[in-house]
DNA sequence: TAAGTGAATTAATAATCATTCATTAGAAGC
DNA sequence: GCTTCTAATGAATGATTATTAATTCACTTA
């Protein structure tokens, strides 16, 4: 039963790898289930070693937490920075990103929803959540502004629409967490692309021609 | 530092007394910081008292979120009940019924949350929370059909913009949990009416006549 | 009013877990 | 090979907390 001792490694290396470990464990047993016992198996080390490289608990869920944020932010940037200028493309490159498997795989969407429904209690979480959500909505206001065109950037039309169009994707999220049999990732897009084709018809027209 | 000691109540009275301190605890504590001697507390009554009524604190949480599903689903039902037959007015009703003080209040979002959170590894509250979604999304399919009318009804698109309207909800709630501040209950509300006014220009049209 | 019923209390128990720190040992420089 | 530095270990600690069960007592009823 006597474990192999790990081999060194700079600290940069064990807090990414354990921050792997942790989104595992948050997937398998959520966030009140969570040890640091299981963290430190799940990485293959020993006990202690979550508080030697993130000093507590608390702080590695922080640490965790931003990582997550700070991927979600890079992809959906990135990809958007790849897009053309066009408005109708630009919006389908939002949607998209957000239904990417980077984004919207089981785990991520997991330790999103475990985040979430620690954030009323924890301030420093809703924190983190909301400069994400701030980006995000800023980028779906400009987009969705640049495509309704000048008399209505701005407005509180297009302000709502932007709006509706960001709470879309967590809602679908929560679909694919809640029921991954029925909505695959796959489905969750195709759902929110019909919505963008129903809301505007003239920049994504429909495939088959029916009206 | 003596309790008074509690006056005799039947279990029917404790076990909802007990649920409603839950809730108000999930509420401040979230639920990985949820004791029951805090719940206890809340109730005024001694530290024993959940395991008496409930048996375990898993049952106890098992329960208050039985009771959360089953109160949003009356007030849903009783609101589509009191409605009239215009499929319109009936979607209006649907809506707004997710916007109502009783449904869409700190206290109830912050735990419907936290449930979800801890919903990926507890199989039991996945359960529950999909029982009251598969009865939603009957409804509104139910509902966006008959507006489209015949030729649509049954639809994949019916059933797609059925499935993003009931998404919003869930994404919206979440706007009001993150950002109590800036997303009131009535902006949440008016967020989805100006969705359906964007969706269905002819059967909700805009107060105001611009084009 | 005197049992009797069972709701409520509370102190004790046992288990879980984050955190600490003395010790071990891998790697780098000489 | 020897020394030094510091990452890694893991047993020990102490705090927290769910659960139990013996006891108390509020209320009912005969």
């Amino acid at each position: 039963m006597t474990r192999q001792r790990a081999s060194r490694a700079t600290p940069e290396v064990r807090r990414r790898q354990l921050i792997d470990a942790t989104l595992k464990c948050i997937e398998r047993s959520g966030i009140s289930g969570l040890t640091l016992a299981e963290v430190a198996a799940e990485a293959g080390l020993a006990q202690g070693i979550v508080n030697l490289h993130f000093r507590s608990k608390d702080n590695l869920l922080k640490e965790t937490l931003r990582h997550l944020a700070d991927e979600y932010e890079s992809t959906v940037a990135d990809a958007l920075a790849a897009a053309g200028p066009d408005p109708a493309e630009r919006l389908a490159t939002l949607v998209a990103a957000d239904f990417s498997p980077a984004v919207c795989n089981a785990r991520s969407l997991a330790v999103w929803f475990a985040f979430y429904g620690e954030a009323k209690s924890r301030p420093t979480y809703r924190r983190i959540c909301r400069a994400r959500d701030a980006a995000n909505d800023r980028r779906m206001r400009q987009v969705v502004g640049d495509l309704l065109g000048g008399a209505e950037q701005g407005s509180l039309r297009v302000r709502a629409i932007a709006d509706s169009l960001a709470a879309l994707t967590d809602g679908l999220w929560l679909n694919c967490l809640m029921s991954p049999g029925e909505w695959s990732r796959r489905r969750a897009r195709e759902t929110a692309f019909t919505l963008l084709r129903s809301l505007f018809p003239r920049f994504f027209p429909t495939t088959e021609s029916t009206t």
